[in-house]
Order: structure tokens, then C-alpha cells, then sequence
DNA sequence: GATGAATGAGATTTCATTCAT
DNA sequence: AATGAATGAAATCTCATTCAT
């Protein structure tokens, strides 16, 4: 009675999720490579190595399919993002995690940064001509709202200068967009990319800068160990 | 003066470049709101005043209108870009030239901010599912240069910390563009914005910071004296 | 009775007749509520409680579906529209018998109604593209000829005015179907509509009207008892 | 100065009616024979003369091609019904005359009778899935209402029997429908289906039948002279 | 040279039907 | 025998581009 039945899911449901995440992968990968628009569902469906038609089993239509990869991913990130933040107490170091976080993730999930960039850090103009519907924005806005929380109590705490922390968020976010994305397009290491954020951003943000130098060492993206920066 | 044949340009070379201006004019608008896809020929053509069919007649075809309003755009901030590091000797003050210099452009130039990140800054994947022609790769990547080498430059002089260069241009790049976009969105104030960029970057890259922040004094975007940084 | 295997049809003969109802039902309900091409297989499978593929053990295909759905409701009206002429022997009996039993039919087979005017009074234009197949044609026209005899015999026994039998089928038809429809509608009372279709045909083709009159109080269908005609 | 725009309307606008004018032909034709969804907008293209996409400079869409078919028909339809009722003063000529008008009206637009039929009279299921716009409500509403009223009057009048003025309108209608379907259908001769229609009315209506039988002689359908009635 | 109506290729989407389980 | 996921053919609709006026 107990093994038929075992996990909570039944296998259909596994199923389904197994199909929608075979086309959400292709999915990423294309309208990663190519843009929302110069992707059809024809592509998607070979590169998922299903018929077209099966795709609208999975997703309402080509728009809901794009939002859903967009939902998923940020939800992933969110969760990180959240975990990492929450296991430290200094804005320091919370920003630190944050960093290294973002850091972490994109290099898993290179070609969704594309994405990410392009739908949600310009955001009022996403490629769907509709904006980003709110099951995205919400992730996105709490992601961002993470970051200045920290921002505003190193401000408070007197751990950072005294910025505004709106332009200090776009800051943060904008240049590490722009680095790991450099990374993902140029092949750098992404350890020293990473080593590179924490340094620019602490130099800019932090009062005194050695403690932070210290915990740089610890971190685990070295992969080679060399540090050019 | 007031020969009719007095330039070198006829008198139909300078209707044919007021034409392409104008359609220039409503293309950038148009896909600077709702992105290249989500824009048709008819709605360049109307909003320029003229038929669909006389765009044909100015540009090839839609991609090459996108490109040439992409390609012009570039030129003209690549040449402010230019003057702005020429005037300066020293890598801090053409840093902060350069900066300033952005900070004006787009301040003038706010909707082709959008398109300038979406193309460029991420380029391997522009909304063309083409890549950049190389008329627009061209400056593009001279402005790219020109940061590249007073990052550099200053590093070389011990002006500056010594970071990896491509890294410092990303991060000065990404930085830049997300505040600018911010204050384009949030109807921040432009000036407050420039203060905070000069201030980070040079945080960030200067070996010693107080003759900066003389330097900042003298900033003429600062139309409201107020400094919160 | 209690033996298994009494009757000619087997378990499996009944099985199969049961489920094809099962389908039928359903789909007499689709179809006649949304029409032909605005009902999926899906849907019909659904409300019958079967999956879709099992629909296509029973019946060729949707159009079978449908042509079977109509053919099987036409040999029930056909029999009951035989056994009601067959019970008179006065042409005039026998309309009246024919008009009754037409109330009745569609009374407790209202949705009905709308497959039958779509499909078959309109005959050249079916909503299947193709024309209505032979074995529904068959008992329609069977139902046409039946009118169409008892009014040709009331026209030859000087029991009806003189008219063109096949007008009169058509208007006798055009009128019952309308005003039945009416009922179905607009909640109407059923036996009011009866009553008032007798009257109508009886005026316009009986050569002495008095004693229809007295017919027509002996209706079972009248339930409310006031007559407004 | 006079002689160039004579007319009110533009040669631009006549050019457009005289396009829709044979898409609505061509439409006509198809949607009558086949059925809306066994019509694809191709063979509307093809039979109007003209490239599928043309369709939709002059139709938002497939169904706006339709209701707008039978939106014109209806509003032509209704002012020939409006202008012969109101060219008569008692409700007996009255309904002959809607009655000729009609028996006219579809002997010239014989195709549009099925579409009638079809989407108006068995209205809460066209076969769009959609009920019936707005705009073809209104002038089959007011037709509907034009023919109750002549009733109402002529009840109240003492003209006609006392009659349910609902189940009357239904009644005419529907048998007037399928009594020229027929003759539509069979190539029966259309004067003496009017002929036969008038008589079939008035017979059940009218308390007194002689005037009627003159009113007849002057119907201008009568081709053929012969009367079988 | 300018116009804008017509074109038709190409994308999205639906759903009757099949077939492996 | 029943299932229902997968299929892919067919229909709708859009819009960049052409070309007769």
C-alpha cells in the first residue's frame, strides 16, 4: 500500500514537469541566443524534440511559455538570493553573499542573464510588448528589495557610505550584469569576475576596507586560485 | 551664404538627409518605447509624416533603418565621447570626463539609452537575431576602447588601482547605463545621478580619492545644487 | 429472464450500445448548444465520462459521431410520427395526430430541435461541409413524405382546400418548427404552442373549421388548461 | 473647382466600398453554400479576386467579415420591410405587403435565406460559438418586432383572430422561411410561393376572407400568371 | 519621387485522430 | 478494451516589401 503510491506526486505529474522543463530548457536556450521574437514554436518543439502542436499541452501559448522560463528562473534565484542574505547579520557581509550569490548563480545559468537583463533590468519594454506580467515582477522587485534593505542598513549601522540607495542598488546590479556577462561572452574566469565585483563595490561602498579583504579569500568560485585584480 | 550652390552638398543630398532625419527621428522613438519587433513599418512611416512605401526609398529595408538610426546615434556619441577624453591629460580627468560626457548624452538622448543597452551592451544577441552589422560594431567597440585605455593609462600612471581593464570597462560600463536608466525612469535627478557615478567609480578605481571630489564642484549638470551622495 | 444468456444481443452487444448512448447523450447536448464546429472530441469525451481515444472505438470518426447522433434520432421521431397517422384514419385526424405527436417528439427532445432545423430542414448546407449522409436523409425524408401523403389525401377527400401539397408540407414544417422553437426559448407553455399551431394549420387548410375546435380539447398535452388562442 | 470632388464621398472611399462589396459577394456566396466553418478565408480571397491578406485590410478579422454580411443584408432587408409596412394603412395590407416584401426580398438574395435562417431565426447558437453581435440584433429585432405589431394592430383592429401575437410572428416567419428555402431549393416557381404564403396567412388570421382574395390578384411577383393554389 | 493598396510568406494556434502503454 | 499524450495538418492573421498610379 505504501510503495505504490510513495511520493506525493503521481508519476503523471512528474511527467508533466518532466515535459515542461525539456522545453523550458530549449526554450531558454534559444530565446537566450535569439530574442523573444526570432524564436517559433516550431524550433522550440524540435529542439525539445517534441511535435509543435505538444507544446500547447505544457503552456497556453508561446507568450505564457516565455513568462513561465522567466517565473522559474527568478524564483530559483530569488530563493538563493534569500538563503544567502539570511545566513549572515552584517550588511557586509550580507552583501558579500549577495554578490557572491548572483555571482554563483549566473554562472550556472549563463544564458539566462541575457534574458534577465533584457526583460526585467530595462524593464519597461520587454520584447513582448506587454510588460513583464506580475508573477515575474514580483520576484524581480523582491530581489532588488533584498539588495537595498542590506544597503540601507550598512548606511544605518555606519558599515557604508552615506549613498542613496536606490542608485547604489542600480549601481551594484548594473555593473555586476555587465561583468558576469562579459565573463560569460569572453570565457574570463568567473572566480576572478567575481573577486573584481566584491572589490569594486566594497571599495565603493565600504568605510574601511581590510576586514573585507579577508573574507575574499574564502571564497569558493576560485577555481584557480590565481588573483589578478 | 546666399549662393545656391555655394556647399558642396545639393540642394537634393541636403532633402534627402532632412527625410531620413525625420524618419530617424520617429523610428527611435517608436522602437525605444516597444522594442524593434513590436514596431511596423506603417507606424515609422505615419508618425514621420510619409507613406510607407517612401522608407524604401530612404533605407533599405526595416533592419537597415534600425541600424543606420543605431549607427548615427553611435557616431554622435562616439564623437563627444572623443572631444570629452581629448581635452583632458591626465587618466583621472578624462575618466571623469568620459563619465561626464556619457552622463549628458543620454541625459539628451533618454529613449536611445534603451536601445543602446538592449543592442549593444549585450550584444551577441540583438533583437535583429542578426548580429550588429559592423557599421554599428565599429564605434561601438572605439568606445568600448577609448574607456579601455584611460583605464589603463591610469593604472600604468599609478593614478589608479591595478585592476584587469576589460573588467573595469564593464563595470564602469553596466554601472553607468543602469543609474542613467534609473533616473530615466524614476524622473531622478540627472545631476544627483552623475555625482553618485563619479563618486563610485572613482571609490572604486582611484588610489587616493580628495582631489576628486573637487573636481565634482565644478560639474555643470548640477542643476540643483543639492549633493545627497 | 435470470439466465445470462437469453436474449439474441449479448453482454458485449449491450455493453457497446450502452456506451455509444453514453456518447450520443453528450453529445446531442455539445452540439446542439454550441454547434457542430464549436465542440471538440475532448469536450464530448469529458461530459460522456470516456477518453478521447475511446470515443473513436464507437464511432468512426466526429462526423460518424454526429451523423449516427442525428440518424438515431430521426428513426425514434420517424416511428412515433409513423404510429401516430397509422392510429387515424380522416386526412384530417391524421394531421392532427401528425402535429401532436411533432409537439410531443420535441417537447422531451428539445435541444434536439435546433440539430433537426440546422441539419436537415435546411438540408443543402449542413454544418459538415459535406451534405447530410443517406442514412439520415433516408427517415427525414420519410418524415416529409408522411406530411406530405395525409395532405394529399385531405386535398383528394375534399377534407382540405386545394393546395400544392409540397408548399403546404414546407409551410406546416417551417411553422411548427418556429413556433416549437419559440417555446423552447422563451419558456412559453408547451400545450399553448400546440393548441395554437392545430388552430393555425387547421385554418388555413381545413374547408370547415368547427369541429377541429372540438378536436383540439381532447390535447393531452394541455397542462395548464387556459387556451389564449 | 466644382467639377473635381463633385460627389460627397471620395473616390478613395468608393474604391473602398466597391472592394468590401465584392469580398461580401464572394463571402456571401461560400458562407451560404458551405457554412462559416467550412470556409476558409482563402477561398473568400480566391473568389473575390484577391490575395488572403487583403481580406483583412477591409475586415479586422473572419468573424467581422461575417457580421458584417449580415449586418448589411439585415439593414437592407429592414428598410424594405419598414417602407412597404408603412406604405399601407390597415394591418391586413399591411401583412401582405411585409409578406410580398420579404417573398421579394429573398427571391433576390436567394443565398442570404440560409444564413437567415441559420443565424437569426435559431439564434442563440450561430455558428460562431459567439451569439450574435449587436448590430445584427438590432435590425432582426426590429424586423421581428415590425411583423408583431401589424399583428397586435390588427388583432386589436378586429381584422385578425385573437391570437397570441408571439407564436403568430414565429409561425409567419417560420413558414414563409421554409416555404422559400424551398422554392430556392426545388426551382419551384416563386410567385405562386407567395401566392400560396399570403393565402396560408390570411386564412388562419383573417376573420374575414374575400378582400384578401382580390388584394392578390395585383401582386406584382406573379410571373407566370399561372395560380395552382 | 511619393504613395499606399495589394501581396504572400511565415508565424501562431487548434484539434481530429492515432497509437504506445 | 481503454486511455490520453503526442501528432501535424490546416486555418487564421500579421506585416515587410513591392509596384502600379
Amino acid at each position: 500500500m505504501a510503495s505504490e503510491h510513495q511520493s506525493p506526486v503521481s508519476r503523471k505529474e512528474r511527467d508533466t514537469h518532466i515535459r515542461q522543463t525539456d522545453i523550458l530548457n530549449a526554450a531558454e536556450k534559444l530565446f537566450a541566443a535569439k530574442g523573444f521574437h526570432n524564436v517559433c514554436m516550431e524550433q522550440v518543439a524540435e529542439m525539445a524534440g517534441y511535435a509543435t502542436g505538444t507544446l500547447y499541452r505544457y503552456f497556453k501559448n508561446k507568450e505564457d511559455l516565455y513568462n513561465e522560463l522567466l517565473r522559474r528562473k527568478l524564483e530559483g534565484y530569488l530563493q538563493q538570493m534569500r538563503a544567502a542574505s539570511a545566513k549572515e547579520s552584517s550588511a557586509t557581509a550580507k552583501l558579500h553573499a549577495l554578490l557572491t550569490c548572483k555571482a554563483h548563480f549566473f554562472q550556472s545559468n549563463a544564458p539566462f542573464l541575457t534574458l534577465y537583463i533584457y526583460e526585467l533590468e530595462t524593464k519597461p519594454r520587454p520584447s513582448l510588448g506587454l510588460c513583464v506580467p506580475e508573477k515575474c515582477a514580483k520576484p524581480y522587485d523582491e530581489i532588488i528589495n533584498l539588495m537595498k534593505l542590506v544597503i540601507s542598513e550598512g548606511i544605518a549601522s555606519g558599515e557604508f557610505v552615506s549613498v542613496n540607495p536606490d542608485f547604489a542598488v542600480s549601481a551594484i546590479t548594473g555593473l555586476s550584469n555587465q561583468v558576469l556577462l562579459d565573463v560569460f561572452r569572453s570565457g574570463a574566469n568567473p572566480a576572478d569576475a567575481a573577486v573584481f565585483i566584491h572589490r569594486f563595490v566594497e571599495s565603493a561602498l565600504l568605510l574601511q576596507r581590510h576586514p573585507v579583504t579577508n573574507r575574499t579569500r574564502k571564497m569558493s568560485l576560485s577555481k584557480h586560485g590565481q588573483e589578478t585584480l
